[in-house]
RNA sequence: GCGGCUAUGGUUUAGUGGUUAUGACAUGAGCUUCCCAAGCUCAGAACCCGGGUUCAAAUCCCGGUAGCCGCACCA
């Protein structure tokens, strides 16, 4: 007998099955890339279906596409050229590795000497155009594609607050030591969600429909003290203040919603939040969707942050584009305002050179130094003379203000989610002393939706089996035919890629054109009309009703 | 990147400095059976890559690559 733990045995599962192959394998394989094979594929697309279905359709987020390979501004304005890069050195006697601290000379663990320093900037650099000097990254998030087209989106969702936009895509990390299969690659897949909000306004309009939504949750505050997690549900840890805004909260909530719709065990599912020295410095709250690995413990999944202004003001700075939404008032302010008046031909004759720093301090002049009636230009004080600036009062109505938008960014690891979802979906039993693997993965979300299983491959069985499953790939629905070894052998090798209906046809089908439809889970079976077996499956895979009630129970 | 362990058919595994490299499961063909991995026959299919030592290397040595574990980082 091989023990194997769980991680093993869903990745033998996985490879042997189709679902992942290490890529490049006839060359030797690299580490951090993955290949999807046939049934990683579907499943992985079925993943981002449902993905699409939640944010897109139900949440109401358009999705764009940016391409993988941005040039150097982009990068340069959002911190990564230079942040996104660690700098390492190692002690020479213990080997122990450290980021580099200005102030270090010794190894803090041993007292040693430190090697040579090192820095890693984690994204892939690559030139554009024949002979171009011009320097152009791979992506290491899809978020930056989104901030920059923001000029554009604002305009697109017609100049009001809060509007959010979707991308799924791959992007790319030069990790330094990528392992655990799908959990930490090169190039991955991830889907974000860049909301824009005005700061003001954090509460979230539909608050009221997850509110009583029961989270675990793991504040920083309990990491720090008992390690203990807690109950709470979306409505109390917001009032409580543990999730500092209802607009995190009710997102939070949603990617709950979504773990458990494809699949995920609800007790593997927690949310921690990043304490003081791990939140990054510009983020206002940050919160991991955690989920428990038989190996690996508690892993990263889903991140969700409030990343305040920082993306936008990084990309309104560098580029010199505004980036802010006029927010109108309710009713627009009347304010009385002292107008200034320079006069440009007497300051252009006394001040000659400098009178270009004189307009422009009278430009920024406040009303308590009007009132002194003198400004400052350097160290000189001047006296405001009426030869040189008229004034008027006037009054002004102002409809609003411009908004530097906050954003919340919630962002999916894709293939750390397949990866889970199979071992969260992974079980074994015995049945009649026989060991029994299945995928308990949700019908919708199954890389194959069903199988046409004919008992004999003769006596017109097959036939009538190929007619079937013609009539269901005709209504869309991704199906096998397998007519190879014993009836039990072919259920048992649909288990283990977690097919949720088999259809048989056996010799009643030829005598009354019913043929029966067995449920993975439960292994019962029902008896159905051979024409009805498209829109009874349709049925079954949406969960509108029940097993045993879709037709006769056998 | 560093340290430790490891590398044999699709998967898992045995093995030895020397003929044609085990077995199991899986896969394909056939027979038989026919509603939960039955049986029989046959078939295809492997020593990670490169260098060295040796008459001879899958085996010993060195280097590389990949995998697992730890450090670090992260979706």
């Amino acid at each position: 007998m091989i023990i194997m733990d769980k991680y093993e045995k869903v990745i033998e599962l996985a490879k042997r099955r189709g679902f992942l192959w290490p890529s490049f394998e006839i060359y030797g394989s690299t580490a951090g890339f993955w290949d999807f094979g046939p049934l990683g594929t579907a499943l992985k697309r079925r993943i981002k279906e449902i993905w699409i279905d939640f944010h897109v359709i139900r949440g109401g987020f358009y999705e764009i596409e940016t391409p993988t390979m941005c040039i150097e501004d982009v990068f340069v304005a959002s911190g990564h050229v230079n942040n996104f890069a660690d700098l390492m050195v190692e002690c020479k006697k213990c080997g122990e590795a450290f980021k580099v601290d200005s102030a270090m000379e010794k190894c803090p663990e041993c007292g040693g000497s430190l090697g040579e320093v090192c820095a890693f900037n984690l994204m892939f650099k690559t030139s554009i155009g024949p002979g171009s000097k011009r320097i152009g990254y791979l992506r290491p998030e899809t978020a930056q594609g989104m901030f920059v087209d923001f000029h554009r989106l604002l305009r697109f969702y017609r100049d009001r607050l809060p509007f959010g936009v979707a991308q799924i895509g791959k992007v790319y990390r030069n990790e330094i030591s990528p392992r655990q299969g799908t959990l930490r690659l090169r190039e991955f897949t991830i889907a974000e969600v860049e909301i824009f909000i005005d700061p003001r306004k954090t509460e979230h309009p539909n608050f009221e429909d997850v509110k009583n939504v029961v989270l675990q949750l793991y504040p920083a505050k309990e990491q720090l003290s008992d390690g203990k997690t807690l109950k709470l549900s979306l409505k109390d840890a917001v009032e409580k203040g543990i999730i500092k805004q209802q607009f995190v909260g009710y997102h939070i909530a949603q990617i709950q919603l979504f773990l458990l719709e494809i699949g995920f065990s609800q007790e593997k599912i927690r949310f921690r939040q990043h304490k003081n020295d791990e939140i990054a410095h510009y983020a206002i709250d940050c919160w991991d969707a955690e989920a428990l690995t038989d190996r690996f413990g508690w892993i990263e999944i889903v991140g969700i942050a409030n990343r305040g202004d920082y993306d936008l003001k990084a990309h309104a700075k560098h580029s010199q584009n505004e980036m802010t939404v006029f927010v109108p008032y309710d009713k627009p302010i009347t304010r009385e305002r002292m107008v200034i008046k320079p006069n440009m031909r007497a300051i252009g004759r006394k001040f000659k050179d400098n009178a270009a720093k004189v307009t422009e301090a009278l430009r920024t002049l406040s009303l308590d130094q009007f009132e002194e009636g003198t400004i400052r230009v350097g160290d000189e004080v001047i006296p405001l003379t009426k030869d040189l600036v008229k004034y008027e009062l006037v009054s002004e109505e102002i409809s609003g203000e411009r908004v530097l938008p906050h954003v919340i960014e919630p962002s999916y690891g894709i293939d750390r989610i397949v990866y889970v979802l199979l071992e969260h979906s992974f079980d074994e039993e015995e049945v009649e002393g026989e060991r029994r693997v299945v995928l308990r993965l949700p019908p919708n979300i199954a890389p194959i939706q069903g199988v046409v299983l004919p008992l004999l491959s003769r006596d017109g069985l097959d036939k009538k089996g190929r007619w079937v499953e013609r009539s269901l790939r005709k209504n869309g629905f991704l199906v096998d035919y397998d007519e190879s070894g014993t009836i039990g052998r072919r259920y048992r090798r649909h288990d283990e890629i977690g097919t949720p209906f088999a259809i048989t046809i056996d010799h009643q089908t030829l005598d009354d054109d019913t043929v029966t439809i067995r449920d993975r889970d439960s292994m019962k079976q029902i008896r159905v009309l051979i024409g009805d077996v498209p829109s009874v499956m349709g049925e079954l895979i949406a969960g509108g009703v029940i097993f045993e009630k879709a037709g006769t129970l056998i």
